[in-house]
DNA sequence: ATCCCTTTTTGACTTTGGTCAATGGATTTT
DNA sequence: AAAATCCATTGACCAAAGTCAAAAAGGGAT
């Protein structure tokens, strides 16, 4: 297991020991996705947190026979850092690998009783929480209140990597337009 | 100060006898907000956690001289639940309010200090991040997947409190659209 | 009730993005 | 290499929302 990475993203959050994160690190398992294989199919498995140590995935709806991609997630994110209860879980949700990827996984249940052990822990949950909710309420807004044209430049300056791995009709789906309003809004720029 | 809303609400979340309630309370301020006022402007005094005890807010960003609406606060809603660390905070935020406010209000410190001494508080503390979290999640597809209309219907069904108590053109901000369209939407429907 | 001011509605026109169908390019399969 | 497949682009047309301006409808104040 190839643990250089999610390391290096704890310590950016927290302080962690090497020996805390031996401790820590025992209790992820590695899942290998291949391209097309899901993380989450229909909200099932959503009460797991994941970390992409290699590969991008996309979480998407379906509605009306259409997708519509919420996130990107790409190598060093972490997923799933909400309880999702189950009452409101969303039937249509998924999360699927887009080219091969590797995960490292644990259940949602085993990271809150681990936290109930470390104050750094918990500090390591809020810290993504409030980071994870702040992302999506800033994304909230450039959809509210910005042009297609101007979310795929926010994109192309702060996201390049996404657009670099990710076939266009996924990006479109991502920036709530169509394949073809994507070509013509790649042209005009 | 009247309080039994608040406790009422408290008490559909977590466990709290009368006993720590009035503890709890004291440490409450009551604001009062004429119309128009604001509660955050600029992003300033967003490290405080308020409840709506009467009345209803807007939270909104201005971007090119327009106003955008990202939500509404009614009478019974926590605001500010999330920690906003200063870097990333938006300085365009601002909560104001559409009619005579009452607030109750705590320093969003002093609620974290709280929930070091008592797992009610904390377990509260979650409960509203995970439901709050949720709520903008699924505000965020309905925005990329819906159309106004469809988002129009949806805000009549299962929000009526803010259709009638809410001008229209404020409405129009909240759904991303212009309020001629909202009207004629409202023909159509 | 009347006047004033704000909000909503209506109409004519423009702009933007969607739709559908065809073409072109690139990559994989055989 | 040829064929097949998948994806991106282009063009012509359509539908939906935006814009601007004017009219109508409410809501207070006097």
């Amino acid at each position: 297991m190839q643990l250089d990475l999610i390391k290096k993203e704890l310590r950016k959050v927290i302080h962690l020991d090497d020996e805390m994160f031996q401790d820590f690190s025992k209790l992820f398992r590695t899942v290998r996705l291949e391209k097309g294989e899901f993380w989450i199919k229909n909200g099932r498995r959503s009460n797991y947190i994941g970390f992409v140590n290699g590969g991008i995935l996309r979480q998407y709806v379906q509605q009306e026979g259409e997708e519509f991609i919420q996130n990107f997630f790409v190598t060093g994110d972490f997923m799933g850092l909400f309880a999702r209860p189950n009452k409101q879980r969303n039937e249509s949700l998924r999360i699927q690998a887009i080219e091969v990827c590797e995960l490292l996984v644990m259940p949602y249940e085993r990271l809150q009783c681990l936290i109930g052990f470390s104050k750094n822990l918990e500090q390591f949950s809020n810290h993504w929480q409030t980071e994870k909710y702040t992302e999506l309420d800033q994304m909230y807004v450039r959809l509210l209140a910005q042009t297609p044209e101007q979310r795929y430049r926010w994109l192309l300056s702060h996201k390049p990597e996404i657009i670099n791995q990710v076939p266009q009709y996924y990006i479109a789906q991502y920036l709530g337009i169509k394949p073809e309003t994507l070509s013509r809004i790649k042209k005009r720029a």
